[in-house]
DNA sequence: ACGGATTGCGCAAACGATTGCATTTAATTA
DNA sequence: TAATTAAATGCAATCGTTTGCGCAATCCGT
């Protein structure tokens, strides 16, 4: 801008106006500088502008706190969230937290650092303590919570319906003549592990099934999967179906009942959470629910925007709950 | 600072001084000063930092462009990158073009404005032109280029030895008895579609083998792989093995081949490149080349900060190639 | 006791933009 | 013709830091 108005005989100030189009500098003088500076591909520059407008405008770069990166949902979630985001002139920046608590302090301290204008969160798994999200919130930064959040805290959260997800597929299950439903779940205390029992729960009393706590399993990953599950096969009255909170769980299972010598689907139905790659992949391939990453990354980009611009109240906590569908493939039997 | 010069006395200088612990502070404000700015957890604006430091020193964001998000090998790589560039004291600003040309322009622009310190991108497929690169590294921003890279410019990259993975899959299916190899590629103007293929060359000839065209297509996904495959397998001499150029094309042709009821790997030999979710997933579980994409992304990092921070010279193009890992499982005979 | 070196600190100008207010010039009105 | 008003521009402060330079005060040796 200096040398632009050094050039052409003006101060700083009329450029500074005449690029932003300001009816109090003449046409003429603004048509030339507008001019100028295209020809000599002038353009403003970021940080000074932040610095100006530290008070009154917040930046344009969203925070993104993962716990993991190679990991399906995770990756969509941010698909989602970079689509968004960049859609509406933010861009993102993200970090991962590697499911360490420690680690996702140091993060929020470095995008508070940084002037992000807001952060967009999944908590690693053994965040137990919440100040360092407090202390955002209070220093002005709004947080988006989605798939772990905080139940403690009343922040803005995305998440999927764990519930009627789980609920609807015990229920394909049952109605395509599954009678004993293992069900392998998370830990009690996320409240994902929580909805998606109560779903269970729910639909084998819906369809007059009773719940069999010995068929109910702590169980998150395919070599759990692998471990426990040759021993629930041989049990006296063994599954005829299983439900698993998440595709590589289900993976993990359908490979024992296979090498066991059942037939999926016609002895043994098994049904999983998130259609990701896998689920196309295994033999047969996997009825599962779809867990929509892409749509819990968008709405969560669009409530921390809204929140940013003022479209949602500052201190307003957007709760939102995003519709799975049920994908039936060839590991549950057709009506 | 300027409160706390007003609270203790001070010209804000001072407090610059202090707490940067010049020495020519003396002891005891030096101290005093420190305290209280711990005390009121006083930290420094970054923005301001930056606008006063713009001259000499880079910014800290290390800008990262992917054709997309939902894919084993980039988020392998976003995932090496994030671990590498945070260790040092970087953030990562993460955009993705969606293999469009246009939208690589933007983010470069974009990425420009908001000051990175450098970038690390894989072009998109569609990409061309390279004006857009040429004027980030005329700009002072260095470029580090990883998977697709640009062979037109001479830039720094890292890259995965295709050829020796390749070279080294198609022996192993020549030693374990496979005599008429299928190659699935890509297509030929890309850089690595070239290697792979030449890989795949050298190892027929080396081993006394004849390349026959007719085994030679380009597919690189699982649709096309689908749509392709049962033809080559009603040939008059049908291959005896494939070998793709990702994993997700080598479960195309493991569908079909099981489909048509030939036993893998007994008639049939398959393998991929890639060693993603899918290739434990499938069954028989997949042999495959491993693309270590999370080493791809440190290497990438390492060698941007490098050149950010001087270690190496700004114009130096510095070429890594990554080594690769065969992974042997049960498409593939065993010795 | 006096000149010269320290030592410790503050002034003010940057970095690159924006903006309230003053100022100049021209046009309008009485 | 003088006074009033409107239009176009410039001055200078500001955002939060850093830093070259200069000014005092203290210290040293002679």
């Amino acid at each position: 801008m200096k040398d632009i108005a050094r050039e052409l005989g003006v101060s700083v100030a009329t450029v500074s106006r005449a690029l932003s189009d300001s009816p109090s500098i003449s046409k003429e003088r603004r048509q030339a500088i507008q001019q100028y500076a295209r020809e000599h591909n002038y353009f403003p520059n970021v940080i000074a502008e932040q610095l100006r407008h530290s008070r009154r405008n917040p930046s344009r770069a969203i925070g993104v706190i993962v716990p993991e990166l190679v990991h399906y949902y995770f990756s969509s979630i941010l698909d989602g969230i970079e689509a968004e985001a960049s859609a509406r002139g933010y861009h993102i920046i993200v970090a991962k937290s590697n499911e360490s608590y420690e680690r996702e302090v140091q993060i929020c301290e470095s995008m508070l650092k940084n002037k992000v204008c807001g952060i967009i969160v999944s908590q690693a798994k053994d965040t137990e303590r919440y100040d360092h999200f407090e202390h955002l919130t209070a220093s002005g930064v709004p947080l988006v919570f989605y798939d772990r959040i905080c139940p403690a805290l009343n922040a803005s959260r995305v998440v999927v319906d764990d519930y009627m997800g789980t609920f609807n597929a015990v229920s394909h299950l049952i109605t395509t003549g599954c009678k004993r439903i293992a069900f392998y779940g998370t830990s009690m205390n996320l409240q994902i592990g929580k909805n998606r029992f109560n779903g269970y729960r729910d639909a084998l009393y819906k369809h007059g099934l009773t719940l069999d706590e010995s068929l109910v399993r702590i169980c998150d990953n395919r070599a759990d999967a692998e471990r426990i599950t040759p021993a629930m096969m041989q049990m006296d009255d063994r599954p005829d179906a299983f439900f698993a909170v998440n595709d590589e769980t289900a993976i993990g299972i359908l490979a024992v009942v296979k090498r066991l010598g059942y037939v999926v689907p016609d002895e043994v139905s098994i049904c999983g959470f998130t259609n990701g790659f896998r689920a196309t992949v295994c033999d047969p391939m996997l009825t599962t629910v779809e867990q929509r990453g892409t749509q819990v990354g968008k709405e969560a980009a669009d409530v921390l925007i809204g929140l940013v611009e003022g479209t949602l109240p500052h201190d307003h906590a957007e709760k939102r709950i995003v519709k799975t569908r049920l994908v039936v493939r060839g590991t549950t039997r057709h009506l």
